[in-house]
DNA sequence: GAGCACTGC
């Protein structure tokens, strides 16, 4: 067994992220959200003490004054600094909101958006959308009387289309900037030039980890840094003494080793997926019989985004007396979702990371070293109720190899959608967008490419009209806007809203461990050959016409009840916005439903999709139309498993979501046309592709 | 033939 070297991490080291439980999916978020309405003299005194005791507090007076007198400032808070909730406080209470004015902050997360407005609406002691309020996608939770609104940085993005020098607003609180979304770097990008037009507007940016110099550098010399200490219990870092040859093995090991040697407290391991996470489960299982009985009491706990909304609310349970809960979990432990009482950490040092090729036109997911700031943020999940202990699976000189942070969403996703948002908002020179981290060139070229096959962009890379400017209205990616738009010309707008509102939510179909047969034979009555999309219409259809919207109804066929709930919402905004751009939605059930041919349907699709061609090869798997020429090995793909086009046939195809896993790529989502569709819906796009 | 990190508009 190989050995640990105690290493001293104090709190003095930089301690990253995040207030406690209010900007990550913490057990009160799960229990929905509560605006406590504080009546009595008491419950307001304890509040105002509470909030004295955050050690943002000592620094209120230094960041109003620092507000006062420059135009940016940057804040530097650490774990537990009470940023999130308070300095919105702060502003409200100093006057910022006089004049009519609003106090915006943003959030990468919608859950975090919406926990802590409920938070300090029930600290002001006022009803969630009365001073305090919140602005997510397709949920609106504002009134005019709202002076602090939270929201996701994707949706202030939003309205500066609207209103393009945010002008409801005399402070923009950017918070979590360190996580460095792709919104939250569009952001800092427009911000940089309102704030030119507007002086006297202030901006915030609100970040974890000490990469201040580049936001200085960025917003130039008038910038302010103020760094805040958080609330943190210290944890010791233990390295390997030489490398793990398999570090699921040695999580297992680990995790034994802590249990049977280490005083109480719970443990979070931290892996790559979901498959790692099984084994290790079920080896902890095994071996767990092969123990004494003393030592009998591991509460083994996964945790994923893929699982049930109940097994994942499982983690926030109480650990039993005399019972050590064992959480084995990916990176959504790392930020999205906060455990308390855990006292042992175990850091892999991996994680998987998606990755867009603009040349393949492929999303690849690779498990990769994790940065620096990975990894301190990882271990601090020890140090938040007590001193904790992190066991990091690989050699300390290893950690120092280790990159200072993670390379930014921007410079490594698909920017279709984000750069027909920034032409919308009427910067022409892309390619010399002033960003902090700028974008690869083949990433914007491509993403213009796209846009330009869609016909959202003309010759001279402008916003064409009307389609161009209302796809850019639309919050869907450009390819599932595309055919909702179109669905006017093809007269199957109830349909297309139906399909891209069942597009836009994930996991309709519920695949339980034990009854797989009785829920394939559910599902089935739903499925038709066409493929994913017309099957997700009809499940629509039924659980809004013969189930309605019933939980029961969907539960008994194993469809899953959130998801479907969602798409009934999503529909019915997205029937807004066309309603909102002048295009004439016929009443749901209206003849066009029933009477519209299926064939009509999949042509509508294919108006959007064609670039997403493949054609089936007599091995079963497909080959895709559009790969760059020279990399033909790279044009094969398989059909992802959860597709309803797994157990069927097709020879041509067009697919929504393309993912490399591996050595294999999985096309999901799918539609099965005929080659001539693609011809009629993209000549010129069709014109210069080689067959294959 | 057999499986997907995490967000977001």
């Amino acid at each position: 067994m190989s050995r640990f070297r105690n290493v001293d991490f104090t709190p003095a080291a930089p301690v990253l992220k995040q207030d406690i439980g209010k900007d990550d999916l913490s057990a009160e978020a799960y229990d929905g959200l509560r605006t406590a309405s504080v009546s009595s003299e008491f419950e307001r005194a304890s509040i105002k003490m509470q909030r004295e005791m955050l050690p943002i507090f000592r620094y209120r007076d230094s960041i109003l004054y620092l507000i006062e007198t420059s135009q940016v400032v940057v804040l530097i808070g650490h774990t537990g600094s009470g940023k999130s909730t308070q300095l919105t406080q702060y502003l409200y209470e100093a006057g910022w909101t006089n004049k009519e004015k609003s106090i915006a902050c943003t959030q990468p997360r919608r859950l975090a958006a919406t926990s802590v407005a409920a938070r300090v609406a029930a600290e002001l002691g006022c009803e969630l959308g009365d001073t305090v309020g919140y602005s997510i996608r397709f949920e609106d939770v504002t009134s005019r009387k709202t002076r602090i609104k939270y929201m996701t940085d994707g949706m202030l993005l939003r309205e500066i289309l609207i209103d393009p020098l945010l002008s409801h607003y005399s402070v923009i609180v950017i918070d979590e900037v360190h996580e460095r979304s792709t919104y939250t770097d569009i952001l800092l990008c427009v911000l940089k030039r309102i704030i030119m037009r507007r002086r006297e507007l202030r901006l915030i940016i609100s970040s974890a980890t000490l990469q201040a110099d580049e936001l200085v550098n960025f917003f130039g010399n008038g910038t302010k840094i103020i760094s805040i200490e958080g609330k943190m219990y210290p944890v010791d870092m233990l390295y390997l003494t030489e490398p793990a040859e398999n570090y699921i093995d040695k999580t297992i090991e680990t995790i034994l080793k802590i249990h049977t040697s280490e005083p109480p407290g719970d443990i979070l391991a931290f892996l790559t997926g979901r498959d790692e996470i099984a084994q290790v489960v079920q080896e902890l299982h095994d071996r767990k019989l092969s123990l004494p009985t003393l030592d009998n009491d591991m509460l083994i706990l996964a945790l994923y985004a893929g699982l049930s909304q109940e097994s994942q609310r499982e983690v926030f349970d109480p650990t039993p007396e005399n019972t050590r809960k064992i959480i084995i979990s990916t990176n959504i432990a790392e930020a999205s979702v906060t455990i308390d009482g855990i006292v042992y950490v175990i850091d892999c040092g991996f994680v998987k990371i998606r990755s867009y090729d603009p040349r393949l036109r492929i999303d690849s997911l690779v498990v990769t070293p994790i940065s620096r700031a990975s990894s301190i943020q990882r271990a601090g999940r020890a140090g938040r109720t007590r001193s904790g202990k992190c066991f990091c699976l690989y050699t300390e000189l290893g950690a120092s190899q280790l990159s200072e942070s993670t390379v930014p969403e921007i410079q490594r996703t698909n920017l279709a959608g984000p750069l027909l948002q920034i032409k919308a908002l009427g910067i022409e020179n892309i390619a010399r967008l002033d960003m902090v981290s700028p974008p690869p060139i083949e990433l914007v070229s491509s993403a213009l490419d796209l846009l330009y096959n869609l016909s959202a962009l003309d010759d001279y890379a402008k916003l064409t009209k009307p389609l161009g400017e209302r796809l850019a209205e639309i919050p869907l990616d450009p390819m599932l806007g595309k055919i909702l738009l179109q669905s006017q010309s093809y007269n199957c707008i109830n349909q297309m809203l139906t399909i891209t509102a069942m597009m836009s939510v994930e996991n309709v179909f519920i695949f339980p461990d034990h009854n797989h047969h009785a829920a394939d034979e559910q599902h089935e009555k739903f499925i038709v050959n066409e493929g994913d999309h017309l099957s997700l219409f009809n499940v629509y259809q039924a659980f809004t016409v013969r189930g309605k919207q019933s939980s029961k109804w969907a539960h008994d066929r194993y469809l899953n009840y959130r998801a479907l709930s969602q798409a009934v919402s999503i529909r019915r905004q997205l029937s807004r916005y066309l309603s909102k751009l002048g295009l004439n939605v016929p009443p749901a059930l209206a003849a066009d439903v029933v009477n519209v041919r299926t064939e009509t349907v999949v042509k509508c699709i294919v108006s959007g999709f064609f670039p997403n061609a493949a054609k089936m090869q007599p091995d079963g798997s497909f080959r895709l139309v559009n790969v760059g020429d020279g990399d033909p090995e790279k044009s094969v793909v398989w059909v992802h498993p959860s597709s309803v086009m797994f157990t069927r046939k097709a020879e041509w195809v067009i697919y929504s979501q393309i993912v490399q896993m591996g050595e294999k790529t999985y096309i999901n989502g799918i539609t099965k046309i005929e080659r001539d569709w693609l011809l009629e819906a993209a000549p010129n796009f069709y014109q210069i592709t080689k067959e294959r």
